[in-house]
Parts: C-alpha cells; structure tokens; sequence
DNA sequence: TCAATTCTGTACCGATCGGTATGTTTGTGG
DNA sequence: CCACAAACATACCGATCGGTACAGAATTGA
C-alpha cells in the first residue's frame, strides 16, 4: 500500500560509473569499494538496485554496447558516403573512443574479455563479456557480405578474413591505447590496416 | 661455516612455473596460492627463493622475454631470406606461440600491460611491465631503419610508423587468441598486416 | 497520527588476500 | 656426536574480499 522512501540516487547514472569502473580496473579488479565509491552510494543501495556484482557487471556490459559500441555502427550505413570512407569513420570513431582522456584508455570489452580467459569470472559474466567479445566480428562480417558496394569489389567472398583482420586490428589499437598511445599516432595504424584490405588512401 | 639443508625445488623451473601462472591469470589475478600451487612450493620457500610477489613477477617477466620474446628476433637477422619473408616468419613465430596448446593462451605482456593501466599494480612491477612492452616497439624500428632491404624499399622512412603498425597488429593476434581463435584463423591476418606495410604475397 | 514500506548508514560475517613467526627436519663442518 | 645453518611445513597475522543483518530515517496510504 505505502510508497517508501525515495532512491537518493539516478539509477542510470550509477549503473554509468559503475561501467567507467569496471572499464578502468575490469571485472575482478574492481572491488565493491572501487564500485560504491564510483558509484557515489553504499553497498547496501548497489544491492538493493543491482542484484551482485556479477549482475552489476552484465548490466554495466550492457549499458557499454548500447552507449559506446552500437552507436558507432551507424557511420557503416551512410550509404551516400564511399565504402573506405565509411569504414575508416566506422573504425576512427572506435580509436577515438579507446584514446578519450575523459574514459579510461582502451576498451571495456577488450579488457575483460582478456580477463575473462583467467577462467576466475562467474559464469553469467564470462557468458556475458564472451557473447559481447564476438558482437563486431558478426556484425562486421554480415556488412562485408550485404554491403553493394563491398559486393561490387568482391570483399563479400572474403568478408569473415577481412572481418577478423579489421577486429584484431582495433583489438590491437585499444592494447596500444590503454599502454598509453595516443589518437594521432592510432590513426595511421587504421590507414595502413585499410591498406590492408586493398582499401589504400587514394583510390 | 655448516652447509645446511639442500633445496628440495629446481628455482628455474618453479620461476617458469610462476610465470605460466602470471601468463593465465595476469599480476592481480594470481593469488598466492595459485602461484604455490603451480610451482609445487609453499610460501616460506617462495619468499625465500624470489623475495615477494612483486619480485617474483619482475623476475618471471625477465624469464618470459629471455625464453619467449628475445628467441623469435632472430628470424628478422637470416640475411639469405628475403625481408617479407623474414617478417612473416618473426610475426608467425609470434602468433604461434600465442595460440600454443602447451602454455596460457595470448601474450603474457600484453595482457600484464593492459592490467597495469588499472593503477592497482605495485611499482617496481608497473615499471618492469612498462618497460618489455615498449620492447619490441623499440627492436622493431631501429630493425627497419638498419635493414638494408628495408632501406632499399625506403621503409627506413616510416620506420616508427610501421613498427607500431605491426606491434599494433601482434597485440591485436594475443587478443584474438586469449578469446579462443586458433592459428589458422590469424595467419591471414599477418598476410594482410603485410600488405598493409606495402608487402603482399606475390612479390 | 499511525502503520506499512523502502531506502540509508553502520557494523558485521566468513573467506581469502599477501606476508611471516615458529618449530622441526635435513644437511654440513668440526 | 655436536653445533650450526638452511629449507621445510604449519599455523598464524592484519587487511581486504564479496555479501548481509539491522536499526534509523524518509515517504506513502489510511
């Protein structure tokens, strides 16, 4: 019947940090201090609103996909705009968001996935990060096979190998990111990777 | 004046044991006692023999580049084979050992590095991390502006830039690994490295 | 005003963390 | 055989780990 009292705290903007902290120390060396501190509230409040730690992790993953990863997708789409140039935003965008000095450096994904092959993470969150490791690779592969463009220059035959060598490379950009590299020196390694693929600068 | 009593454990082969440790769970990652365990001693005898963590881990990291890292250099020095293929034997060598059965899957620095940027790592053990993982980086530019084939390709004029390019796509290969791709899946992916520094198959 | 309900802060739980004190065992030199 | 030295195993240390019990403070409907 009665209402109770009132969360003192934004529920999304929690679930925000909480993401930053486990993007910054990754899923076993984010404590429940780290956490709550981040996250402004006590352990009691991140209970009652998150389950554990291993569920505020899902959700954290989650909440990275749909604010930082998916909205990248969109620059593939731009079909007025040329395959390469469409790519080079797509894969930019990414580098841009591993070199960010208001994230921490790198990728959240990328980090806990290393982690997760330590075989010392719950299970739904080894589930969870491993599902969210191989999203791009899928979503990079279906757009190399559908793409008019990309069928045009017969990269659809190749579309898993070209798929895996642009994923490893932006798996290797955010290494290099978090040891430190910044944005300017990222950018010619994603020039040279489009070379890669025989998507060279002046064509 | 007396001898006393002899050491029970070979020490070079419980330090290859603490690395193999570090290498699967990383610094923050190996407990104590997973160390204790994988090297077959119990903590009295590992303080004895290495000092601490912190110490153990400066001198398993010294292990790894000296048994794994500094071995596979020598492929870019056989001057009787030509320089793409000096490239891809070294990059090969190193994908190899990535996605080897017998030991944790990836690169042991690399993954040490990217745990180092969660600043939870002591000193000494940060330094010493920081320091093997601008190794290569560092061999690999001067190798390409010393090569003579590099210099008659004028490859010494990016040096720097391709060396990150390949260290960049190495990184990308260990992260690959950790998350389950095997040998076959990233030997295309050195190929279009390769093509990428302007050295594709058939030249 | 008074239950009923829900959040908040403190204080605590057992388990594990890195590291060590201690007593026993195994070896050497005299 | 004895004194000494070094490695062994066990048992322990304070601190921190993830997680929770509990009491007080808000908010609601009656």
């Amino acid at each position: 019947m009665a209402g109770g009292r009132k969360l003192e705290f934004d529920k999304q903007q929690a679930l925000e940090a909480a993401m930053q902290v486990f993007w910054k120390k990754g899923f076993l060396g984010a404590s429940l201090a780290d956490l709550t501190e981040g996250m402004g509230i006590n352990k009691p409040s991140l209970y009652a609103a998150f389950g554990n730690k291993e569920s505020l992790f899902v959700q954290a993953t989650e909440h990275y996909l749909d604010t930082y990863s998916k909205p990248k997708i969109q620059h593939l789409y731009q079909t007025s705009t040329a395959l390469r140039e469409r790519l080079r935003n797509y894969l930019l965008d990414i580098v841009s968001g591993q070199c960010d000095e208001d994230n921490p450096k790198g990728c959240y994904v990328s980090l806990c996935v290393a982690e997760a092959a330590g075989e010392a993470m719950p299970e739904r969150a080894q589930d969870t990060i491993t599902l969210a490791g191989s999203f791009a690779q899928t979503l990079l592969t279906e757009f190399f096979q559908s793409d008019e463009e990309a069928r045009a220059l017969h990269l659809d035959k190749e579309a898993e190998s070209i798929a895996l060598f642009l994923i490893t490379t932006v798996n290797g950009t955010a290494a290099m990111a978090r040891a430190g590299k910044d944005y300017a020196e990222l950018e010619n390694v994603i020039d040279r990777a489009l070379a890669g693929i025989g998507l060279p600068a002046n064509i």
